[in-house]
DNA sequence: CCGGATCCGGGGCGATACTG
DNA sequence: CAGTATCGCCCCGGATCCGG
């Protein structure tokens, strides 16, 4: 533990400055990245290129739109890259960068977590409608 | 066309079925976590239990209700619990709990990232403008 | 057939005002 | 100070259409 417990209120406000510097440094890029298809996104993408319907039939469940939106933006902040390719029908082919590459092993540990603590949320969630419907 | 690509399906159908089934498991629970509040908010709460107020003022930017209905959300997941004060005027304290503690460290995989990465992911972004622009 | 763009309706989010 | 209710807007999501 750290000596925050000894810090007087001045110490903590000095303390949470930086904090707060950060946190304001987090958000924008929070709102780019923390998105929920983008997670699962570069995790299809991780292990090898795609094209469109092939993530899409990896994602059951996420929309033409919300897809085609996603990869726009992933594209857009240098996350994915997008080729083309000469074949008929024509094919686009979507690829992790490295910089996307970096974010596998945050999204990792990210996915551990809710694979280990997943249960754990619902049956929280349960407990706390069932107290809420016996209230 | 492309009966090889079929061949490589029939493998990749294998592994990744696991990899979807695991997909499977994580997108209602990166439905919950993945918003981008909530690794603020939790951040925020993480050293010490604070009030309504005192989140909202650390969060600068987010709205009375936004933070009112992730606060409710996390509590219902059991990520935070709250505690009303007997004082007055009334108080309300949130505090993390062991649950959500255990996201700590993911979370804090994903603020190191953002804070290494963000200015990456700016300048790709720049640059896309600026060759949208260009095009 | 594949990938993308457009249009429109509904839900979510933000701002304000009010209660305890 | 904490929380809820209401309204209005925007954005997301679904359907349809277009280009290759």
């Amino acid at each position: 533990m750290i000596s925050l417990d000894m810090a007087n209120d001045t110490d903590l406000e000095q303390l949470s400055e930086q904090a707060l510097s950060n946190m304001a440094r987090l958000r924008p890029v929070l709102d780019k990245i923390a998105d929920k298809w983008t997670i699962m996104i570069l995790t299809v993408l991780c292990p090898k290129p795609s094209r469109f319907n092939e993530i899409k039939r990896r994602l059951h469940g996420i929309t033409h739109k919300a897809l085609a939106d996603a990869l726009k933006r992933l594209e857009r902040n240098g996350l994915v890259t997008r080729t083309v390719l000469p074949t008929a029908p024509i094919g686009v082919e979507y690829a992790i960068t490295p910089l996307g590459h970096s974010l596998r092993q945050p999204f990792e540990a990210l996915c551990a977590w809710a694979l280990d603590h997943g249960d754990a949320m619902t049956e929280a969630s349960a407990a706390h409608d069932h107290a809420r419907k016996a209230g």
